[in-house]
RNA sequence: GGCGAGGUAGCUCAGUCGGUAGAGCACACGGCUGAAAACCGUGGUGUCGCCGGUUCGAUUCCGGCCCUCGCCA
């Protein structure tokens, strides 16, 4: 059984493919997106159906790690039935995190975080680095003093004896089953003609009530980073069209870069029907165009 | 038509008591190991509206013109 993993910045037809996969070989789709994660702003994340969407409350704290063990599941359980896992990503760090054998380290004791922040804010950027470079040299060294977040996550780290950087690589580029990664490339104009159209479609559909929906209940942190929120509830419709097609140009680039970052992800063009991809995945498929599993020396 | 405010980076604007200019956003590139639609780093991309005058030198001062916005007619 290899698991087909599907890429691609926004507006490149990631969920379209997978559905024409789906209609050609039985299959479950897993989504491997941070924000479609969330419950409550379907039209705003883009939601379609695949397992893994808006399982959580808007007041869910995300994290890689928690989404990890439930995507290795969902893939696991596809597995076992029979049915081809296909990973449909648009977050490059939990299409990793789902795919390959990424080992997170563990979550910050209870409070350590806040500690840690407060000690950051209070003595600058400067002294914490410093602090940190007396625990863990190796990680002070990789972690650039204004990242906040960096340092504050290295120093929690060191302080269960753990590195941010340990000694061996925690991130290797194995899979955890034979798999075929495909990342799909759309030719720049179009994405962007795309990318505007389905801004606009959005407003259509009634983002704005979505979000007035959603502002009114509590938010997590993360929750309240989900791309277009502020636009949306803060601007008025011409200006957060603009806004968001702005910030959606920007994340499609982003994507594209998480593109080159991932092990053997092949290439296919997009700018055609969804079912002519899906024909060509699914021939790469068997064709044995494929990251393998295991654990590489 | 009169009065007032203004025309500087792709956008919003700062600034130069005369020595050809800089912030935020955008953009480009790089990083990223329980926040990743997050976070961090490095880059200034420009006929300073146009034409003249004064000056060694004008984006800056002076004159004229064009354009935008507001108020009054």
């Amino acid at each position: 059984m290899t698991v087909i993993g599907i890429f691609g910045p926004t507006a490149s037809g990631k969920s379209a493919v997978a559905e024409a996969i789906a209609r050609r070989v039985p299959a479950e789709l897993v989504a491997a997106d941070s924000a479609q994660l969330y419950r409550g702003l379907p039209i705003l994340t883009n939601q379609s159906p695949a397992a893994l969407v808006g399982i959580w409350e808007l007041d869910h704290e995300a994290s890689v790690a928690e989404y990890q063990v439930l995507a290795h599941e969902a893939i696991d359980a596809a597995i076992a039935c029979g049915r081809t896992p296909v990973v449909v990503g648009g977050t490059g760090l939990y299409f990793r995190a789902a795919i390959g054998g990424l080992e997170i380290p563990p979550a910050p004791r209870p409070g350590a975080r806040e500690r840690w922040e407060r000690v950051y804010d209070e003595v600058g950027a400067g002294a914490a680095h410093a602090l940190l470079a007396e625990q863990d040299p190796v990680a002070a060294a990789a972690v650039h003093p204004n990242d906040r977040r960096r340092v504050v996550r290295a120093l929690e780290l060191a302080d269960v004896g753990y590195s941010l950087r340990g000694g061996e690589r925690l991130w290797t580029d194995d899979a955890r089953h034979v798999s075929l990664i495909v990342g799909l490339h759309v030719p720049e104009a179009e994405l962007l003609r795309r990318i505007e159209e389905r801004t606009r479609t959005m407003f259509d559909a009634g983002v704005e009530e979505e979000v007035r929906l959603a502002l009114d209940r509590p938010l997590s942190a993360t929750a309240r980073k989900i791309m277009g929120l502020r636009e949306v509830a803060e601007l008025p419709r011409d200006d957060a069209v603009a806004a968001l097609a702005v910030r959606t140009r920007k994340f499609a680039a982003y994507q594209r870069k998480w593109m080159r970052r991932i092990p053997g992800l092949v290439s296919v063009r997009a700018d055609r029907s969804p079912d002519e991809v899906a024909d060509e995945i699914l021939a790469l498929a068997r064709g044995g165009q494929r990251v393998p599993a295991g654990r590489p020396g």
